[in-house]
DNA sequence: AAATAATCCTGCGGGC
DNA sequence: TGCCCGCAGGATTATT
């Protein structure tokens, strides 16, 4: 599910083919996401040009100069770079055609998001109270110190507060505590700030091996047939209950945290 | 105020 | 084999 380093490499993997490229139209086979496509989009949006793909969080942002088309992929949507004339599968809800070259979304769960922010696409209130990026240097062991302090939550799930710091979905939380070597049922507010030291660096180096591995492993978000955007990787912990730590051989592990499935390695991570 | 539950939706795997 | 059930997951909203 796409998580933080999928939006990345979908990031990347468009940006380059539609830089600079306008509008021509917008087809919306089904406007009804988490919420409904705007009604207006077609009018923001066409005719104007595409100035670059940023990601804030797990939210793509399409700049125009007048305003910013929010895309996010909820559980299940993925973004693909097409021929106009290549033909929409079940779940491919919305084009946005740049002349012959098609930027495809398709969401078979729809749960993502396909939003219009007129002028600076930071203000929208899905945006404004958002945490730190993960990979920037704000989100340093102080920071997370700062916002761990008093929070008598797990671990695991403070990590995955956006208002903490954004972009650590459930997959990587539990990936991050392991690298960290740090027990994900353990308070948040009891962790020293070596420890949070241990989780930033860990969060960071989980986060861009998965980008990593996305661009080694990229399926063609341009052309081709894949399914853009998804990659496997190797996990640590996470979905490997009952089986051997990959460090120390010791089972593996799960419990619902926060409702979430949570996977860790007792040996690796005591406390 | 903070913790917990419910919600949106479809595909898939397990059990019978 | 086929059907039913439950689960998965991101993020918001409602409830305790």
């Amino acid at each position: 599910m796409p998580e933080l380093p999928e939006v990345e490499t979908t990031r990347r993997g468009i940006d380059a083919p539609l830089k600079n490229r306008v509008v021509s139209a917008l087809t919306v086979r089904n406007a009804r996401l988490r919420q409904p496509v705007p009604p207006a989009l077609a009018q923001e949006i066409q005719g104007r040009r595409l100035q670059a793909v940023r990601r804030r969080a797990k939210y793509l942002l399409l700049d125009f100069e007048h305003g910013s088309l929010i895309v996010h992929l909820g559980m299940s949507g993925s973004l693909r770079v097409v021929q106009s004339g290549d033909v929409p599968e079940k779940h491919d809800h919305v084009d946005v055609a740049f002349g012959e070259v098609v930027l495809r979304y398709r969401d078979p769960r729809r749960f993502g998001l396909m939003l219009w922010q007129a002028g600076d696409a930071l203000q929208h209130p899905l945006l404004a109270d958002l945490g730190p990026e993960p990979l920037e240097a704000v989100f340093d062991a102080s920071h997370l110190f700062q916002v761990f302090s008093g929070s008598r939550q797990p671990v695991k799930q403070a990590l995955m507060d956006a208002k903490r710091v954004v972009g650590v979905g459930n997959i990587y939380a539990s990936e991050s505590l392991f690298r960290a070597r740090v027990n994900p049922l353990v308070p948040a507010g009891t962790l020293s700030r070596r420890r949070c030291a241990a989780i930033v660096a860990a969060v960071r180096e989980t986060l861009l091996a998965a980008i990593a591995a996305g661009g080694s492993t990229l399926r063609d978000f341009v052309g081709g047939d894949g399914k853009a955007g998804y990659f496997q990787q190797t996990y640590f912990v996470y979905d490997r209950e009952g089986q051997p730590c990959r460090v120390c051989g010791t089972v593996v592990l799960r419990a619902v945290v926060g409702q979430r499935s949570t996977y860790w390695c007792p040996r690796c991570q005591r406390r």
